[in-house]
RNA sequence: GGACACAUAGCUCAGUUGGUUAGAGCGCACGGUUCACAUCCGUGAGGUCGUAGGUUCGAAUCCUAUUGUGUCCACCA
């Protein structure tokens, strides 16, 4: 094979496409293509990205973490599956393409557009972006399976949702209930609790009483409310009001009719916050309304109505009037009939619509429920309960089926959730999403499940029918996806080749939303659970950070910086310090520094490339001929036991720092400055085979962080083959592993120690050099005393030219040069001839220096060691690791001391 | 109010079942036209690991308290 020459810096822009076409050629990003016998599958589900808009920082960092755990186990050998989507987003996804329609100048895009028209909008607004989404997932380096391509609003994924509606429906789990929900105004529409975000604001608390008799003071913000009031709730055990429990009042406070106020007990109540006492207003709040399920005598009277106007129950004079305005009359009224006690500012929180931006009024209305509550028939057990098993005991009692969460300290905070999790409003007031397939007969009232136009009513068979207006929660069709994706309902061979899937990553800010739903959704319809792990990673922020906002502007496109420092560059960027669970932050100088460490890689392929004779892929290891061989294949093993271990505990960065570390500094910095002073001399030796070796482990090592370059090197060295479908370092070796993970904790100490001496040799000749300001090209006198006399003489050659020596003398016990600089390591003491006399005076503050701060060290070891509770209870090896330190800080101690008497 | 997380060098962060003279990248200082790389090379400065106790032969690491920051949950009328 002819010399192989590469272009001086790596340019990212100019292979990355290119290889990205080879991989989706190859045909390998399907499973069922793979080369060779792997009989273990390794499944994910992609998190579809919303149709809302394109992708950000966020998903960046989402593709990389999924891309490299899959190219990790595809080249260990598993049967690797990325299956690739996005979500349709229903109330996102409307709410933004309202908000542009509205731009245009259409002030009311539901009325003036309708139903089919704007749909049509928001499908042509969804496809679009779905194709950017798509391009840009491609441009991560992602590698899913393309021919499995999924979105949670197409046909299958459709049938998938209604199949799962039905038999809810069916069960009883589904159900039309009337309740108090979220509303949004702005959007009409209700919105889930986790939905909301609060903010908080100041406002007025006003105290005041229903009439003059009435014996309890209550207190409200929402005084406009209480016009719908039908119980103050006391605590059971306060004297001064329990007389009253079960007594009923009628008070007139304006509205259309007189209020009956019954006291009711509540041990919620606090007797010792504001008057103790609470004004029931069940329409109008959700605590209220709880109460008021318990107590459904006291009655329910609804006083605002969908507009966010007040309805005719809240009197004439409130009739329309918008919330604020009614307000103000009330307090008013309240005034004027000497019933408001007091006015206090407060702070409190407001829910507001995180998709509308309004704030949220709490309306009763029908809507329909998942009732997370209910025994599921024929199975004893609530929905509740599926989702608490398969994190907890396994589903079904079967330890295989745990959901493992990493971080662990999801899994509490996700069953607290489940804990308190009420029946899931699952009916949304939108257009854009899944209609709810429940036809209603106008005729008899039948109320009917149909996936399909139905014509006429089942029972009565008249065809007055019509389906229910509203559209599903987004969140009911993502849970279905582990298993929507592979074809559910039908039996398909996907299904049962690829469901449960092995490992899902998902943000933290999406476990309750979707994780949740997976579990409850895949447990109930499959009997299974969608996954066996799962990686939790934060979010990312600016570096200040704050988030990464529209409004903040501080976003960053990830395509311009892959535009500007390469996709993997990227990639490896967001990984390095990012762990499990918590936020990371991210700016523009990572991504530079990962681009150096690129085109780092990149230089040590193109001089190993053009150092070898014979470019061609080594796969096994070459005996090692010299020291610095030695050290290098060995530390090369010790650094992918270390990668693996990391790499299957998840620890991306971890992993990543480990191999960095060897690549730029032992391998680059080290090995290879010593490979050129050792090739000119040593012919017919093993030195282009351990080069071409190193460089073929690495590539393998680096593919799942850095996929482009890595393939692009590879293919120079390997032709036909793929980097891709290659197999991971030692992976056979399984007992080398083992014997290098027992050693791990501590160092290596054998024979390659010898290496790092040289090396620490090298480093204080250069130390010496720079601090008596001798200039680089100089070369310099070495004098080296000690008992390594035979180590140093065999490594004379590397000495002198990675530390610039002209002259190296080396001496068992010789004398010390006059006019020198001295500098003591382990086992040596060297001396640097200056050409004039040394500075005396600035030599021994140097040295007096070191001396002191060796002492303190020694004094340290002393202590230690001469601690009989040290030496009897630590192990072994650590007290022989002390000892050996103390007895290499004896010697150098005295021989600084030595030094300084002599100046 | 409840829960959780974080606090280590100027900045951003590693440090995995307790044992290193506590590390990296960026930044900083000094020096470099060594034929792979200035997207580089060499050398160096810089930290009593938030604070106070405790457990232990030994604590950045475990426990308790405390301060600060952040997140989530609940929400008070």
């Amino acid at each position: 094979m002819p010399k192989i020459e590469l272009d001086k810096a790596y340019d990212a822009k100019l292979v990355e496409d290119g290889i990205y076409r080879k991989w989706e050629e190859s045909g390998y990003f399907n499973p069922d293509n793979l080369p060779g016998n792997r009989p273990e599958k390794f499944v994910v589900s992609m998190p579809p990205p919303n149709v809302t808009g394109v992708l950000h920082l966020g998903h960046a960092l989402e593709n990389s973490i999924m891309d490299i755990e899959l190219r990790y186990q595809r080249l260990k050998g598993k049967r690797t599956l990325l299956v690739p989507g996005t979500d349709h987003a229903a109330v996102a996804t409307q709410a933004r393409v309202e908000d542009e329609l509205k731009k245009q100048g259409i002030k009311q895009p539901r009325q003036e557009l309708g139903r089919e028209e704007l749909l049509k909008k928001i499908r042509e607004y969804a496809e679009e972006k779905k194709s950017v989404i798509l391009s840009q997932i491609k441009k991560m380096g992602t590698s899913c399976d393309w021919s499995r391509l999924a979105y949670t609003f197409d046909e299958p994924r459709s049938k998938a949702v209604n199949e799962i509606f039905h038999r809810m429906f069916k069960d009883g789990l589904i159900y039309r209930g009337y309740r108090v929900v979220n509303w949004s105004v702005k959007g009409q529409s209700t919105c889930s609790d986790d939905e909301l975000v609060y903010e908080t604001v100041k406002t007025s608390v006003y105290t005041f009483k229903y009439s003059q008799d009435f014996p309890i003071a209550i207190a409200t913000t929402r005084p406009e409310t209480k016009l719908g009031d039908t119980a103050v709730a006391v605590n059971p055990d306060d004297n001064r009001y329990n007389k009253y429990i079960g007594q009923k009042f009628t008070v007139d406070v304006g509205a259309a009719k007189p209020l009956i106020i019954t006291i009711i007990a509540d041990k919620n109540v606090d007797a010792n916050y504001g008057t103790g006492a609470v004004g029931v207003t069940p329409a109008h709040s959700q605590v209220d309304f709880e109460m008021y399920e318990r107590n459904k005598d006291i009655g329910i009277i609804p006083v605002i109505g969908r507009d966010g106007r007040m309805l005719p129950a809240a009197g004439k004079d409130y009739e329309g009037l918008t919330i604020l305005q009614a307000r103000e009359k009330f307090v008013a009224w309240l005034k004027a009939n000497d019933l408001f006690i007091k006015e206090e500012e407060v702070e409190h929180n407001v829910g507001k619509s995180d998709r509308f931006g309004d704030v949220i009024e709490a309306l009763p209305m029908e809507q329909w429920f998942v009732d997370v509550k209910k025994q599921i028939p024929g199975r004893n057990k609530t929905l509740k309960d599926l989702m608490r098993e398969a994190v907890t005991v396994g589903h079904n009692h079967d330890k295989n089926k745990i959901i493992k969460i990493t971080p662990e300290r999801f899994h509490d905070t996700y069953l607290h959730w489940i804990d308190n999790l009420r029946d899931w409003c699952i009916s949304r007031q939108i257009w854009w999403g899944h209609r709810i397939p429940v036809w209603y007969c106008d005729n008899c009232g039948e109320i009917f499940y149909s996936d399909e136009p139905a014509e006429k009513c089942p029972k009565c068979k008249s065809v007055k029918v019509r389906q229910d207006e509203d559209t599903l929660d987004t969140w009911f069709s993502s849970g279905a996806w582990t298993f929507s994706t592979l074809g559910w309902p039908q039996k398909t061979a996907d299904l049962e080749k690829y469901h449960p899937t092995t490992w899902m990553q998902m943000g933290y800010e999406i476990l309750f939303f979707w994780m949740a739903r997976m579990i409850l959704m895949t447990t109930y319809a499959l009997d299974d659970i969608p996954f066996k792990d799962v990686y939790i990673h934060g979010i990312l922020r600016a570096k200040d950070g704050r988030k990464f906002s529209k409004s903040l502007g501080n976003g960053l496109d990830p395509l311009e910086i892959i535009e500007k420092y390469g996709t993997d560059a990227l990639r490896l960027s967001l990984i390095k310090g990012t762990t499990a669970g918590n936020d990371a932050r991210f700016y523009e100088e990572k991504a530079a520094a990962a681009r150096n460490f690129v085109n780092k890689l990149w230089n040590i392929s193109r001089y190993i490339l053009s150092a070898a004779d014979n470019p061609r892929l080594v796969e096994t290891a070459p005996e090692p001929v010299t020291l610095a061989d030695k050290w290098l294949l060995n530390k090369l093993n010790v650094k992918i036991a270390e990668a693996t271990r990391q790499l299957d505990n998840c620890e991306f960065s971890l992993a990543s720092e480990i191999l960095y570390d060897f690549t730029w500094s032992d391998f680059a910095d080290w090995y290879l400055e010593v490979y050129k002073v050792e090739s000119q001399k040593l012919k017919d030796n093993n030195k282009e085979e351990i080069l071409l070796y190193t460089l073929q482990v690495l590539l393998k090592l680096w593919h799942p962080y850095l996929p482009f370059i890595t393939e692009e090197i590879w293919d120079k060295l390997a032709g036909e083959r793929m980097l891709m479908v290659e197999s991971w370092p030692g992976g056979k070796e399984t007992k080398l592993w083992d014997k290098i993970k027992s050693l791990a904790r501590l160092p290596v100490i054998s024979g390659d120690n010898d290496f790092e001496l040289v090396k620490d040799l090298i480093t204080a000749i250069r130390n010496l050099r720079a601090e008596n300001k001798i200039e680089p090209v100089k070369l310099v006198e070495i004098t080296v005393i000690g008992a390594k006399t035979e180590l140093w003489e065999t490594q004379a050659e590397i000495i002198k030219h990675l530390a610039r020596v002209e002259k190296l003398t080396l001496s068992a016990s010789g004398v010390k040069p006059e006019n020198s600089a001295i500098k003591v390591i382990e086992g040596a003491e060297i001396y640097l001839t200056l050409a004039g006399l040394a500075d005396a005076g600035k030599e021994t503050e140097r040295l007096t220096k070191e001396i002191a701060v060796t002492e303190k060290y020694l004094n340290g070891l002393r202590v230690k060691l001469e601690n009989g509770e040290f030496v009897k209870n630590a192990p072994k090896a650590v007290v022989e690791k002390e000892k050996e330190k103390l007895a290499v800080a004896e010697e150098k101690l005295a021989k600084l001391r030595e030094q300084v008497k002599d100046f």
